[in-house]
DNA sequence: GCCGATTTGTCCGTATGTATC
DNA sequence: CGATACATACGGACAAATCGG
């Protein structure tokens, strides 16, 4: 049940274009032909397609049309043996996917994490770190905090499961938006430890930021991933790329 | 000369949110009165505004207004020492940039470079490879190859300066989109020539394929960084998040 | 708990400009 | 030049969510 006219017709032109029914370099049926098919306003059929440019799957040609750029190749030969996220690869690759707690503390911020973190000196939190198995295999390590009177009650039965799903279905509280920001550093201690990096002295990491539905911070979180488990994909359009 | 309206009041805004003249947390002005302030209509404020959440700067809450979620932070103490790109990083450090061509050729495309790059087997291709320094020191080794038939004249003393504003300038051909993928690799016998890694032996790749204002790829580009001079952000939205 | 005011979300229709063919 | 197709902008209507009294 999708709530918008316009998530719809994404829906179906995306799954079209997957399916390659409008295949990579063809154009789609005008705007106008869109508005007859889906029986709504130019806008609406306009909005749908902002959002595929957005996502890498069409690309607007002023005088000419809406042509497909979405490649059935990404998910081929230009990945090796890459994954994109610890779920997208559990479930894409049917591996058994396991969560460890190696910590769980209640900690309150300091100036230290105000710095890191974003979160303010004073903030109480939740600290846990947590190893992510595929198939037995560690591959992740993941640092979480979580702004405690935003998300109160998790625990360490909870973050063994998920905490997203209690957080969505339990809390009731909307996942709005996330600030990443990734590099690649030297391994450490820990990581030597949990995640048996062999040869490889770096690590592939991820930080980032969660705000809720009202705008609100309520996690920090730093992902520690094995190179072999770490493919990251993005389309960067016009605005962005000028300034 | 900003081509279109909704272009002004988002770069207006955008300023005096980096300025933090409207600052981290707070509500923005509601649409109505941005629709005064700027003399526009509703849908124009609103466009500007949706490209500001697109790049992390507001989150708009139902019932409530558009809060802003930039954070300057995000410039200071959350980067150590990565940068952005090679152009934003050399002008905002004003640093020696320099970029070093190790080798010019002209290659067809066979099934090899059809399955990693995309470039359809028969294509005729330029490829380059350039060591790119700051202050001196070599940080990223770019591997391209572009499109004869698209980009036609690219010379070594241009792969010198700038393939980019030769296209831009020269060809007058609009850069569009470009798909990127972000990986860990370990580093090969070229990386150990070109770049001293040192004691490192991963680098970040980003790999990436770029498209012209037609929606025709005109470019392949792989851009090995050295860990210190790798950093990557990213905003995902709801609509990506969840799916 | 309800109601009304405020604010964002969705959708429609129309007009005009710009680029391509 | 005219037809087609996307780009920008305006205006209006109603729904959904929040908040204060």
């Amino acid at each position: 049940m999708p709530k918008s006219k316009y998530t719809e017709i994404y829906k179906d032109l995306k799954l079209r274009i997957e399916s390659e029914e409008y295949e990579y370099q063809s154009i789609l049926p005008p705007e106008s032909a869109l508005v007859v098919t889906y029986d709504c306003s130019r806008n609406t059929v306009r909005r749908a397609l902002a959002q595929l440019a957005e996502i890498g799957y069409v690309q607007a040609i002023n005088g000419v049309g809406v042509r497909v750029v979405y490649q059935p190749i990404d998910k081929a030969s230009f990945v090796i043996g890459g994954i994109e996220t610890f779920k997208e690869s559990a479930s894409r690759n049917k591996l058994n996917s396991n969560t460890e707690v190696i910590m769980f503390a209640e900690i309150t911020a300091d100036e230290r994490i105000q710095s890191r973190t974003g979160f303010k000196k004073g903030t109480e939190l939740y600290y846990i770190q947590r190893l992510r198995k595929l198939d037995g295999k560690p591959c992740i390590l993941d640092i979480n905090m979580f702004d405690k009177s935003i998300v109160p009650g998790i625990t360490e039965e909870i973050a063994n499961k998920s905490i997203y799903e209690y957080i969505e279905n339990e809390l009731h509280m909307e996942i709005a938006m996330s600030k990443r920001k990734m590099t690649v550093e030297r391994v450490t201690e820990v990581d030597m430890k949990c995640l048996n990096p062999g040869d490889y002295n770096c690590l592939a990491v991820v930080t980032s930021q969660t705000f809720n539905g009202m705008g609100l911070m309520f996690e920090y979180t730093q992902s520690r991933h094995l190179p072999e488990y770490f493919c990251f994909m993005d389309t960067a359009t016009r605005a962005e790329l000028h300034d």
